[in-house]
DNA sequence: CCTTTTACTTATCATTTGATAACTAAATCA
DNA sequence: TGATTTAGTTATCAAATGATAAGTAAAAGG
């Protein structure tokens, strides 16, 4: 196995995978949020309940910034913060009820789009996208 | 196939890979550069020669903005602009000998840390890793 | 030939994002 | 108990990015 041709077949493929990304996801989010709420959001939809400094670490922002951008989204009514009992120091955040709607609705709006996307796939394609993803998850994308 | 837990599927994918594309990416680009601009850089050099509005489109960038930030690449001898003869409105981009030598230092970066990621893989694997990345590319993310 | 369209540029402005310093309050540690 | 670390906040500034208006010059179309 030539891992150079690997290599450059993984640059194609991850330029492939934001191409489709964006396509699946414009539009999706409100015009209300940044791109970069609109990050923070979907990482808190899919991670709930989560620190500020988890959100920090996992979007590769600092925490200051990152606490701007919650009390943006706090202002917004879109999450909420739950301070820790055992550590008062730390503040569990999660999706509001404004927000689980906001983002139900994007993920619709994305979903449709990848059904649309996998319209004309056969059974046997969906098996093999689905074994596929499973592979470079646990082999490459760890 | 449930095509509803395909796309919960294709959600944590896609976050896992531009985790990853983050991870091995990361500290490749010079400081000279911007974020956007490294993402030009990145287009022209595997799809050069292009045009400003193929850049544009493909970047998601208006194109006065697209135009300022190849301004920038060119005063920073990055990259040359060719005028077409057939069509003189139009301008071929390139990248400079110091443009490829900044993005052959960037891919070199890129592709150790990837060698890196995938060290412990076995013949097997890579030749799995290999054809998912075939059926995906074809399949999904075309 | 004159109008329209295409490709790109210049200038300007607002917003978003990133970086840093200085802070509070709570927990841990020695 | 006093020093240090951790979690998060506030304020401020600079830089990057996005959006828009108004322009040039060449090509295409009628």
């Amino acid at each position: 196995m030539d891992k150079k041709a690997l290599f450059l077949k993984l640059v194609s493929f991850t330029t492939s995978v934001h191409r489709v990304t964006h396509e699946l996801t414009q539009n999706a989010k409100s015009d209300s949020i940044t791109p970069v709420q609109y990050n923070i959001l979907e990482y808190i939809t899919v991670s709930q309940p989560v620190t500020l400094s988890e959100i920090s670490d996992c979007q590769h922002m600092s925490m200051p910034n990152t606490s701007r951008e919650l009390k943006k989204l706090s202002e917004k009514n879109l999450i909420e913060k739950i301070s820790d009992p055992e550590d008062r120091r730390k503040q569990y955040i999660r999706l509001s009820k404004d927000g689980e709607t906001m983002m139900n609705e994007a993920f619709a709006h994305v979903e449709s789009r990848f059904l649309h996307r996998i319209q004309n796939a056969s059974k046997e394609d969906l098996e093999e996208i689905n074994s596929a993803l499973d592979i470079l998850q646990t082999k490459l994308f760890f």
